[in-house]
DNA sequence: GAAATAGTGAAGTGCACACTTGACTATTTT
DNA sequence: AAAATAGTCAAGTGTGCACTTCACTATTTC
């Protein structure tokens, strides 16, 4: 599938990844430095740029260079998007989920009725 | 970064494609045979099938094969799976998001007192 | 101002992913 | 039983991704 990437997409996909996870762990107790982050991950330092970038394209997390210093902080913005995302699909799953437990092998399947008229 | 893949991982992997969003969206509606679901997609049987081993893999799905037909519908287990995940993380975000409105501009930040000794 | 520190940029590598084709099986329908 | 329908399997293709190395710049510290 083409076309340009939404917003949505590129917060979920930068949740895929436990280095990222590690990462919002770490700037969870606070504000970090690059080489901070990079210590405990193994990583080099480029690595842990490259997966700042697309922290920061998505809006999870915010940098601003003071001297040499990257400083890095979570950022609400991305953290919204994905509450938002949630939030407008829970609602449509969880009012078909309550029917599950009333329909369950009650009728087979409506799938069977694909006949083109 | 190496090693098994966590079901998180996956959950979150899986719902960065827009397809595959797209599969649960017409989920949301009940349960859809494979080609039906192929339908608007513009995708061959092959392709969806695909989407459909992901999505059930990270507990997104549940399928079950009746005569030739396959049919899906939504599966609450990875939908729990990924609020669980969001419910222990939030917790830590919001605090400390809290914590911004207070000390913004107040302290440079921590990152400058990383010195040895 | 020389040396250490913090990070950036470009280019390359290997693997994973989305997707296709084409041949095949299993079930319905007529 | 022949024909259509629903899906599956194996293999292949191009692209994207995580990560590295190496050369380089900007800032501190001594």
């Amino acid at each position: 599938m083409s076309g340009p990437k939404k917003t949505i997409d590129r917060v979920f996909h930068a949740l895929g990844d436990s280095t990222r996870r590690a990462i919002l762990d770490q700037l969870a107790t606070g504000p970090r430095s690059v080489s901070r982050l990079a210590g405990p991950l193994a990583l080099t330092l480029t690595a842990v740029g490259q997966h700042l970038q697309i922290l920061e394209d998505c809006g999870l997390v915010r940098t601003e260079k003071i001297g040499r210093v990257r400083s890095c902080r979570i950022d609400p913005t991305g953290f919204s998007t994905l509450d938002r995302w949630i939030q407008m699909h829970r609602a449509l799953w969880d009012r078909r989920l309550d029917q599950l437990g009333k329909l369950l092998d009650d009728s087979p399947d409506e799938v069977v009725s694909i006949r083109p008229g």
